[in-house]
DNA sequence: TAAAATTAGTTTGTACACAAAATAATTACG
DNA sequence: CGTAATTATTTTGTGTACAAACTAATTTTA
């Protein structure tokens, strides 16, 4: 109708389909790993862990991008499921060192399907996975390194 | 390290790209939209009601894929602001009128350039931009499509 | 047409998500 | 060595985001 404003059409805009995606996705997850207590943001946590083991919460800030006002409620969360324990560091009282339950650990292998069911329901061919997770990681690293913004 | 897992590591993970990437791209936005008083998600409403006009809750939600709980507080603000008014329709009462004031009209102007800014900052070729709105859409059909899931 | 079912929106409760300010511990420096 | 600067985490405040329960209005139906 108005002429000038077909770039504020909201479907022209790139970003509505990959917030909507993420977010879909996001829920899609949640709903099975109501099965294991865990939340999507837990999740990602406990995979961190489980490969990686102990840490602080300043790495595990940085590895999942969270902010660290983000993690403190989420690892008490996870703390009071029984999945870890929080301590601080002998060496520096500042680090919070965290480190997985026997339980934490053996719910490891109750998710072990969760990768294949999650993937299932996206419905790509396994080129397209893996070009949509280039162009993710492409944007990722556009939109994240300090903006030559104006 | 331990065999069986190879599934559970984070890199392998295709959700974990998506999400980064839409959470840095909606914080990039909003970085911008501050400039207007609004945030991403109020964005979307407001690009919503320049292109179609009024409506209600329901559908709004519908095309923006909101929960109508979300909407309630984040319509309020906007109400606050001075952008929108919300009114019971005559006809019936149970429908929520949204109607741009005409500060949220003369917004529009504003906004013109949102999206040109923003889409440089995704650093994709168009064919890229293409493809990944293509990939996108496609996992949201699968993902929210009723679940053939188990 | 009066009760039942449906519909639209709001409220409540839980869980991220991050900016900014605050706190506590450690390190650097004068 | 003692104070300033830095570092790691927590707290506070704001803003989504959705499930479930609730309210009010309308439509269906017995």
């Amino acid at each position: 109708m108005e002429p000038g404003y077909e770039a504020l059409r909201l479907q022209n805009q790139l970003c509505f389909p990959i917030y909507l995606c993420a977010k879909e996705v996001v829920r899609r997850y949640d709903g099975v790993l109501s099965e294991l207590s865990l939340t999507y943001t837990q999740y990602l946590v406990m995979m961190y862990l489980w490969e990686r083991g102990q840490c602080n919460v300043k790495e595990l800030g940085r590895c999942l991008m969270l902010d660290p006002s983000t993690l403190t409620p989420l690892l008490k969360k996870l703390e009071q499921k029984g999945y870890l324990t929080r301590t601080r560091s002998e060496a520096d009282q500042r680090n919070l060192l965290l480190d997985l339950t026997a339980e934490g650990e053996a719910l490891r292998d109750r998710a072990l399907d969760v990768p294949a069911r999650m993937c299932g329901c996206f419905g790509l061919e396994p080129e397209e996975a893996a070009e949509l997770c280039r162009l993710t990681r492409k944007v990722l690293g556009n939109v994240c390194g300090r903006a030559s913004d104006k």
